[in-house]
DNA sequence: ACTGTATAGTATATTATTAAACTATATTAA
DNA sequence: TTAATATAGTTTAATAATATACTATACAGT
C-alpha cells in the first residue's frame, strides 16, 4: 500500500495545499450545478454559452469581432463561430462585415436578443433570490475580489514558455 | 405585481444583485480556465474528467458503483461509462461484477492508475506552486467554507416542484 | 509591386457530454 | 408465482467544444 512515491504526493496533499485543491474542486462542482440549475430554467433550450455571449453583450452594448468574443469568453473562435451562427441564425445577433479589416466581422446584439436575454434573467431570478435569502450579498462580495484575482492569475500563468 | 416583475430585471441587475451574477461568471471563467491550465499540464493527453474520477479514487481509497461515481461527479451515468471505460481500458481502473447486484459494477482504483494520478498531481505542481506564491494558502481557507455551503446550495436547490 | 508571414474567421474531424431509449436485473404486489 | 414497476448501466443520436487545417485578407521587408 504504501510507497515512496505516496509519500511524495503526500507531501503536496496532505498539508495546507490540499486547500487549492479543494478550491479548485469545488469550483468546479459549482460551475457544473450552475449549468445545470440554468440550463434547467432557460428558455426555449437555451444553452450557457448562448446566453453568455448574449448577457456579454447586453453588458457590453457595443460590438466585438468574433476573435474578441472568443478571448472574453475563453474558449476557441470555433466555439465562437458556431454559438454566434446559431444566434446569428434566430435573429439574436447581428453580424456585419467589419469596415478597416476585410477578414474580420462585427457582432452586436439585436432588440430581439436583448429582449430573450432579459428573459432569460427573469427565469433565473427565483433561484437568484434563493441564493440572497440563503446567503447575503456581502458574502458574494467579500468573496468576488479573490475570486477575481484568481482569475487574472490564471489569464496571465505561464508554466510552458510563452510562444 | 406585474409592475414589480417587471422592474425585477432592472432591478436585479443594476443594484447589489449583480454581484451574484457576477461571482457566478467569475466562477464559471475560473473553472474554463482551470480546464485549460490543467490539460496543458495533465500527462499523456489526460482530460480534466478523467483526472476527476482518478483523484477521486486517490482520495476516497475504496470502491464505488458507476452510479455513485455520477452523483459525486455531477455528470450524467452515460458520461460515468465512457470515462471509465476508457480509464478501465487503459488497466488505470478496474470494474468487477457488484457481488449483491446483478446489474451494478464496482469500480476500484489499480496501482498503475494510482501512479498516474500521482504523476498528474506532480504535473501540476508547478502551477500549484505559483497559486501558494501569488496567494496565502490562508486566503484559500478562507475562501473554501462559503464556496462549499454555495455547493450544497446548488445540490439541493429546487426551483422546480420537488417529486 | 512582390514575397513571405501574420491574422481573422470558417470548416472538418474528433472528443466529451447529454437526453432518451434500451437491456438486464431487482423489487414489489397481487 | 407471476406481473408490474423500479433501478443500474449501456447504447444511440445529437450537441458543443477542441485541435488542426484551410481560406482570405492584411501587413512588413525587400
Amino acid at each position: 500500500m504504501a510507497n515512496s512515491e505516496k509519500n511524495c504526493v503526500s507531501t503536496l496533499m496532505k498539508g495546507q495545499n490540499s486547500t487549492i485543491f479543494d478550491v479548485i474542486t469545488v469550483i468546479g462542482t459549482i460551475q457544473q450545478l450552475i449549468r445545470i440549475r440554468f440550463e434547467e430554467q432557460l428558455p426555449r433550450g437555451m444553452r450557457l454559452s448562448q446566453f453568455s455571449v448574449l448577457n456579454h453583450f447586453a453588458h457590453l452594448g457595443g460590438e466585438q469581432t468574433p476573435g474578441e468574443l472568443a478571448i472574453a469568453l475563453r474558449v476557441t473562435k470555433g466555439a465562437i463561430t458556431n454559438t454566434v451562427q446559431l444566434l446569428g441564425a434566430r435573429g439574436l445577433l447581428e453580424v456585419t462585415p467589419h469596415q478597416q479589416d476585410g477578414r474580420s466581422k462585427r457582432i452586436r446584439i439585436t432588440a430581439a436578443g436583448y429582449h430573450l436575454r432579459n428573459e432569460a434573467i427573469s427565469a433565473l431570478s427565483p433561484i437568484i433570490k434563493q441564493l440572497q435569502d440563503e446567503f447575503s450579498i456581502q458574502q458574494f462580495a467579500e468573496t468576488l475580489p479573490f475570486l477575481e484575482r484568481f482569475q487574472v492569475f490564471l489569464d496571465t500563468a505561464t508554466t510552458t514558455s510563452p510562444d
